[in-house]
DNA sequence: ATTGACGGCTAATTTGAATTAGCTTACAAT
DNA sequence: ATTGTAAGCTAATTCAAATTAGCCGTCAAT
């Protein structure tokens, strides 16, 4: 990792924690390593810095959204692999999500900027809308009708559905980056939550 | 509403869609129709008219816990309201909450500062956890808790039923601060997942 | 061996926002 | 009528942070 993408990885940590404006670019200078007038060299200013940092996530969603059409964001392809899904596949799968979105080193960072600029910025705004409630709950209706269609699930009001299965999962995630302390806890209620899930609306009859 | 009011009112209007370092002090001046210079005859600084936002959000929220002590904050009481709670009721009563967090003036737009300001500084992050998770959840617990005690609900796991119940309404809620164009899509959607709640841990046996 | 680009440094300089100084008017109380 | 205070203004001043200037060592390529 070159300077350029050190600077790159510290300012977003910085900015995830105290917002753009908060951030000194001596600060983030000093993570790297380096003096303030240093940065220069590589950027050409502090918005330099943060504009490469979206476009980086631009790429990096870009990449991930490719992949899965392979598998994650296609859910006609695994449909067949959980038309007749068991419980525990159900637990792999919702937590799975959850801890992809919580840890993924780059995601994790990125998400807390837009938490913290989504009401200053239009862009932000739908960024986090489609990444994190119309993103995941599209793709997790499609999954559930086929779910319903294949007869693995009870039929029922797929939005609905999905809405129930997904909001918990939100909730707990925005709650451990708040309190990363409360990830065993959450984890622990996110799986009481699935398997409830799946007896609601699991086809046991 | 005089002018030391009317000071407070902006910041925390602009504070809710900036972030504290994005907004200048001539900018909230602007806004009441002052200059920045005569804002130092109201608070000795920038920092005074923010700490004062706080004291005022604590009196709000005291008085609020004082009032919902005869009603919402204490469930013993309202138990018995509920104990045979309708499909009605309890869309009522979930809307209600949500529409009370969604428009309520001063909460509105203070809930919005501590979104931004959650992850620079530990004690918002334990307001905003307190209020807009625990505290939602421990109260409904105990509501829950009586009407399950009073057959009004089936026996369940009352965690998780809260977390259910909730979750929905605390994810449409972040989703409407962000995007207010979007509260019909969200009234509706609660509304359908109030009377599903109803039917699944209701007991209709 | 020389050259030139790269990436670092220290020491300015610039910029822009917060704050202070000091003046003015209105007006209420003596 | 005089005085004191509240609340506004314009014109400084301060201060911190961003940015620029200009110097230096390294090293790879001619």
């Amino acid at each position: 990792m070159n300077t350029k993408h050190r600077i790159l990885d510290e300012a977003l940590t910085l900015f995830a924690q105290k917002g753009y404006a908060n951030v000194y670019v001596g600060e983030i200078a000093e993570k790297v390593g380096i003096k303030a007038p240093s940065l220069y060299k590589h950027y050409k200013n502090k918005q330099a810095i943060f504009d490469a940092i979206i476009d980086e996530m631009n790429k990096r969603y870009e990449k991930q959204a490719g992949a899965l059409n392979i598998s994650g964001m296609n859910p006609s392809a695994d449909a067949s692999v959980y038309s007749s899904i068991s419980e525990d596949k159900l637990v792999e799968i919702g937590t799975g999500l959850f801890l992809y979105f919580l840890h993924d080193d780059y995601t994790s960072r990125f998400r807390k900027i837009l938490t913290i600029e989504q009401f200053h910025n239009k862009e932000f705004a739908n960024i986090y809308t489609s990444q994190y409630v119309d993103g995941p709950i599209s793709y997790q209706k499609m999954l559930f009708q086929f779910m319903v269609a294949s007869g693995a699930f009870n039929h029922a009001d797929v939005d609905l559905m999905t809405l129930q299965f997904y909001a918990p999962i939100y909730m707990l995630l925005t709650l451990c980056d708040r309190e990363p302390d409360r990830e065993a806890e959450a984890l622990e209620m996110l799986e009481k939550h699935f398997r409830q899930f799946s007896k609601i609306y699991g086809d046991t009859q």
